[in-house]
DNA sequence: AGGCTCTTTAGAATGATTTTAAACTAGTAA
DNA sequence: TTACTAGTTTAAAATCATTCTAAAGAGCCT
């Protein structure tokens, strides 16, 4: 618990109950994928209480501080990646199924170039699936 | 205009009024990337009438048609692009700004097979752009 | 023209997300 | 410990894109 304080004052954050908590669940290594909802509904079965505000301002706090990814795939609602690290999605719109791609398995032949006076920050490759 | 209606027609949607305006603004070969908001706008600029709900009831059924393509960077609004053809996109966050990229400037390399039962249907590929 | 079905419409409803302003708390200094 | 202050949390209201409603209107066939 005190590593995680330390993450997050690390990334700018006051270590508070709410996003130790949030930081508990999230940054505990493994990979996956979340809602505010799904977190919002997570915390309430630990019985721990943090307002829906607060889940929202910790995920994009944790967002902007490079903790977490947001990933879009859709425009419904926002979907968070607790894997920051260089990679790419499959997705299933029918089943709102969301898999990681190993990194090294897709891989881009050749970048374009990009418009003049911008350089690329990020590639995004949502390959979407679907039940043969 | 009887070819519009008659490209309605084969889409299966009735050529209403509304339709056939919006088919004139949207299908007329140019490429370009609207919203509900933006069409509304421009519709209004030249003096027709069609109410919200419809602006947004065309655009998805036009796109269910295959007449359009939705397009997936941010979720704030959707996006609709008039080239329905295979291309991936340059997006700038901080600008909005989104560019097609020509159809044989990105390329894949490999595809990563697919989780067992499934099979690809689309793949979009989004560069993230920013002003140097 | 008559009739049936599909469309359009204005306005209400929805739902994810953000904003508010007041109550609280972490961190720090006395 | 005890303040003090800036940052944070909260419940509730507000926002805003989008969808829903159910009543009026318009294609299309006979
Ligand atoms: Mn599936
Ligand atoms: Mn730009
Ligand atoms: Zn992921
Ligand atoms: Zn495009």
């Amino acid at each position: 618990m005190r590593a995680l304080a330390e993450q997050l004052r690390l990334a700018g954050l006051r270590p508070t109950r709410q996003r130790v908590a949030i930081a508990a669940l999230l940054l505990d290594g493994r990979h996956r994928h979340v809602t505010a909802d799904s977190l919002t509904e997570e915390i309430a079965t630990l019985g721990l209480q943090v307002s829906c505000g607060t889940v929202y301002n910790t995920l994009n706090q944790f967002t902007d501080a490079g903790l977490l990814r947001r990933v879009t795939v859709h425009n419904n609602y926002s979907l968070f990646d607790t894997n920051t690290e260089y990679h790419h999605h499959f997705y299933d719109e029918k089943t709102n199924e969301l898999v990681d791609i190993p990194n090294n398995d897709v891989i881009l032949k050749k970048l374009p170039n990009p418009p003049d006076g911008h350089e690329i920050k990020a590639v995004d490759v949502v390959i979407h699936i679907q039940r043969k």
